[in-house]
DNA sequence: AAATTAAATTTCATATACTGGAATATCTAC
DNA sequence: GTAGATATTCCAGTATATGAAATTTAATTT
């Protein structure tokens, strides 16, 4: 129903053409673009046009390559505060990182791959974007398969053709089978682990927020270094993990319209 | 020159809805979203459905409204590396706030408003989104005053046709001749103050960071309390914020082509 | 400096996708 | 059950996007 069909006429391309800028992952050559373009020569050099008018990517002129623009920026500010858990559940991670110590994580659920929309450390100082907005595999990681085996079965029919079942290190699941194994696991259990799956050194555990209706809202995970603890040491937090999923929960139900619309006077855009 | 027309075609009107959307600040009614919408209803509806389906916009099927989507997100989390100063900025930053023991901003200019792109805080902890893409007034912020300071002639007369000239507090500059004055005295300083200009018992100093090619690619604060700290104080950080910038001027220089695409493996979009 | 190659941009006839007033269907409330 | 609001679809007319090819511009080589 809500799928992003590749193609929704000329915005759909334009949203393709955007795509794969970010793809590069670093400011890109007009050629570059045009010839990983599925769109024809002229049609590509229009929609970027198009975009770079529209700010949506900006055009470096010393270095003659285009880089996502910082409207995205801001955009995506008010996506972070309208859309995703976090501010919801801002106040409950605190507490749950304070509380356990370790690293934790709020992710949600982006075209069956996992979206980090925030993140609390022990160690690090702040991170902002360089952590949410990251994305990440759901079939190797432990917030991905938490998300995962609480979906339904179209929804999680969906998010497995997203799957890429690579493998990471040698703890990977590379097969759906195996997966959807583990999944039945995780449902009975309640919370998912990642041994290693996705990074040398690095595990997991997590839990979903699901909602009243029994929807996936995301995931909260607590994350460790394996030479630190062991999974036996990480499950001790999830009666705890799952406390905070379930107020979290709580509280994105009862928060309706919680952002008031704050008045920044600013001139025309 | 790259201005942003409002209509870019279709995609144009596109995002066009999608930033009224974000304007609303909070989960948005279909009807609300059509009698803001400068297009047609049939129009607007469909370019919502588009957006809707791209991602780029979510239905709430309970609440029966529309927010934007985490593919925004995720976008951003792009556009934040590659595009904004912050990557290339972190350790200069992590250095000086560490030094100066407040509250330090990095801004860069977005269509003639001031978008925060990172923060270093001593008391709060990270506050991610929350922050950066957060957007705030030109004319009367420091940052802002310092980046338009050292716009040529063209840019500022592009960037002052934005400002609303709203009135924050009393010391306020609400008027175009009064801040073009300020903007030269900064000109030869070098450094913008703002004296609760903003937001009342918030003060602070900045600095433009600019290229060697004197072309203005974001500004440096310092803020504080004005119960706390004097505008007299806060000068004295003044040279070592204006080092800090030099050195992030620089290495954005020589940052040619940093960010190798690092593989994320992930299946279809 | 001329020649060669690559990159950027424009042209233009065609086809397609967008448009929007109005009709209709669907939901909500009384 | 009816009124009022909201959501969705129709369809002809048309503006807009399309894309192969040509042209201009810039970068490299000889």
């Amino acid at each position: 129903m809500t799928e992003a069909h590749s193609s929704d006429g000329t915005v759909g391309k334009a949203l393709k053409v955007l795509e794969l800028a970010a793809d590069f992952g670093r400011p890109t050559r007009l050629p570059e673009l045009i010839s990983s373009s599925p769109y024809p020569k002229a049609t590509t050099y229009r929609l970027i046009q198009t975009l770079t008018s529209q700010n949506m990517l900006q055009f470096d002129s010393e270095r003659k390559c285009y880089a996502l623009g910082l409207r995205l920026v801001r955009l995506a500010h008010a996506a972070w505060n309208q859309s995703s858990l976090a501010p919801v559940a801002k106040q409950h991670i605190d507490k749950l990182a304070a509380n356990v110590g370790e690293t934790v994580h709020l992710a949600q659920l982006d075209n069956g791959h996992v979206l980090y929309v925030d993140k609390r450390s022990s160690e690090d100082k702040l991170e902002m974007f360089s952590e949410a907005g990251r994305i990440g595999p759901a079939y190797c990681t432990g917030v991905g398969k938490a998300m995962l085996a609480f979906l339904n079965g179209p929804e999680l029919c969906e998010a497995l053709k997203h799957q890429a079942f690579h493998r990471f290190t040698n703890s990977t699941f590379c097969d759906k089978a195996k997966l959807q194994d583990e999944l039945r696991i995780i449902q009975s259990s309640g919370y998912a682990v990642d041994r290693e799956e996705h990074e040398d050194g690095i595990i997991c555990v997590a839990v979903p927020i699901v909602s009243k209706s029994n929807r996936v809202l995301g995931a909260l995970s607590v994350t460790t270094s394996a030479y630190r603890n062991t999974i036996e040491q990480l499950e001790r937090f999830v009666p705890e993990l799952a406390r905070t999923a379930e107020s979290i929960a709580a509280e994105a139900a009862s928060w309706k319209f919680p952002h008031h619309n704050q008045e920044i006077h600013l001139g025309s855009r």
